[in-house]
DNA sequence: CTTCTAAGCTTGTATATACAACAAAATTCA
DNA sequence: TGAATTTTGTTGTATATACAAGCTTAGAAG
């Protein structure tokens, strides 16, 4: 069912087409290799290239038509896509004392439960990044975030850039324009498989809004395993010097 | 490809189950029937009958485990963040001022966290009860609290000033998924002042901000020291080992 | 009793095939 | 020329099959 990296096959034609598409050799627009082409090229079954095409459909890299075929949808949020994955990228680079890994970056149609917390219309485009958060060498949590695109610059400025997620926990200032729940759940898919956990072990979730004066601006979900994470373990950080 | 009614199989069967779940014929976290089983019933392929497991579990409606099964998902865990905040509206508007004032909401199954927290075994009824702390005739703290049934006498009788309204949460909102709302931190000096703790001691912090279109219209805050705090002893995690 | 193993279920991935629905291009026909 | 038809290629739906991966339970082994 994988190929040589282990990786799953459909998995590895979304890779190679996002790649395409965030290095714009697909420009905007573009009619994409249809299902049948991409299949020869990978030697796959139709219905697994196809399982590539749908899937990035779903989160907003691609829409399709029926009769015609497969296109690269708008990337006006791709720019700001990579200054995200640059920043990712710098958390990493400072070298807080845990890694953090950028595992998915796209654009998706809004969830109903985001588009609530942010005031954005309902399957309107938002920015998602996936993130992993290591700690001697083991993933402790997994964040996921959405940010309303249009309010990225101010995001980054205030919020996002230094920021490490232990810091979220521990440091007051952005209490005022913000809110935290932390629950307890059972892991979703995205967590289990990342965290490599089991599906009964229960973790801890971190909910957090961030405003600014013009309304909400990120929805974040930060789950942390709970055999890895206590809560006597949150609380021995440092808060902000 | 369709049905008798020109509707596609797989929807046909996305209709079957959601109207078992919003019927409640198909309660909350209980499984559902397989794919196998699905298929038979519909007389479809398992592929088919496997599109609309999947569908809806994207949709949020559904989850699923390799392995385990189809189950209902939590409905109420999409936009309990907004149920509770309505809650805090509504607490506000009417003027509740007590000390303490139990909501108690309803009787669940036992989530796997409080399972282990309480020492419970799993799915067994536990009291999910909703507490809002009022100070200086403000609404300071909105609680959810996991309640060994056992114990709930002893409960009420050593820590809490009680009223039970039941009429008025029905009136307000059914909120039968349960949330912790509750953040780690370090205290801050009018914290350490009021409690006299040492700053390393960790503390539990509840925030609330309540948000109307023109912007934030209340801030209400709880800090308490970990020790002393029973909330907190029964959120922590053990590690597994 | 505990621990390990195997069976039997579940969902997950992948293949090969077939036909339907649809749109654009090519062809035919007036 | 211009309109109607056919062809071609695309995505959409559905089936049947096979094996992988994961969880639970039953039973064997110690």
């Amino acid at each position: 069912m994988t190929n040589s990296s282990g990786q799953k096959k459909f998995a590895t034609i979304k890779d190679y087409i996002l790649s395409q598409v965030e290095t714009a050799a697909w420009p905007e627009h573009s009619r994409i290799p249809s299902e049948n082409e991409l299949a020869t090229q990978f030697a796959v079954s139709r219905m697994t290239a196809r399982r590539a095409l749908q899937e990035l459909t779903e989160q907003g890299v691609l829409y399709r038509t029926q009769g015609v075929g497969s296109f690269v949808a708008s990337p006006k949020s791709q720019s700001s896509l990579l200054e995200i994955r640059n920043i990712a990228d710098e958390i990493q680079r400072r070298g807080h004392f845990h890694k953090a890994e950028l595992v998915q970056l796209t654009s998706l149609p809004c969830p109903a439960i985001v588009a609530t917390a942010l005031g954005l219309s309902r399957n309107a485009p938002v920015f998602f990044s996936l993130i992993v958060h290591y700690e001697n060498q083991q993933p402790l949590q997994l964040e996921a975030r959405y940010v309303n695109p249009e309010q990225v610059p101010d995001y980054l400025a205030q919020d996002f850039v230094l920021q490490t997620p232990h810091e979220y926990l521990s440091a007051v200032a952005p209490l005022t324009d913000a809110e935290h729940i932390v629950e307890a759940v059972l892991p979703d898919e995205l967590t289990r498989q990342h965290l490599k956990i089991p599906a009964s072990e229960p973790c801890l979730r971190l909910t957090r809004r961030t405003f600014s004066r013009g309304g909400a601006v990120s929805f974040a979900y930060l789950t942390s395993a709970g055999s890895r994470y206590r809560l006597g373990g949150q609380l021995t950080i440092q808060p902000k010097a």
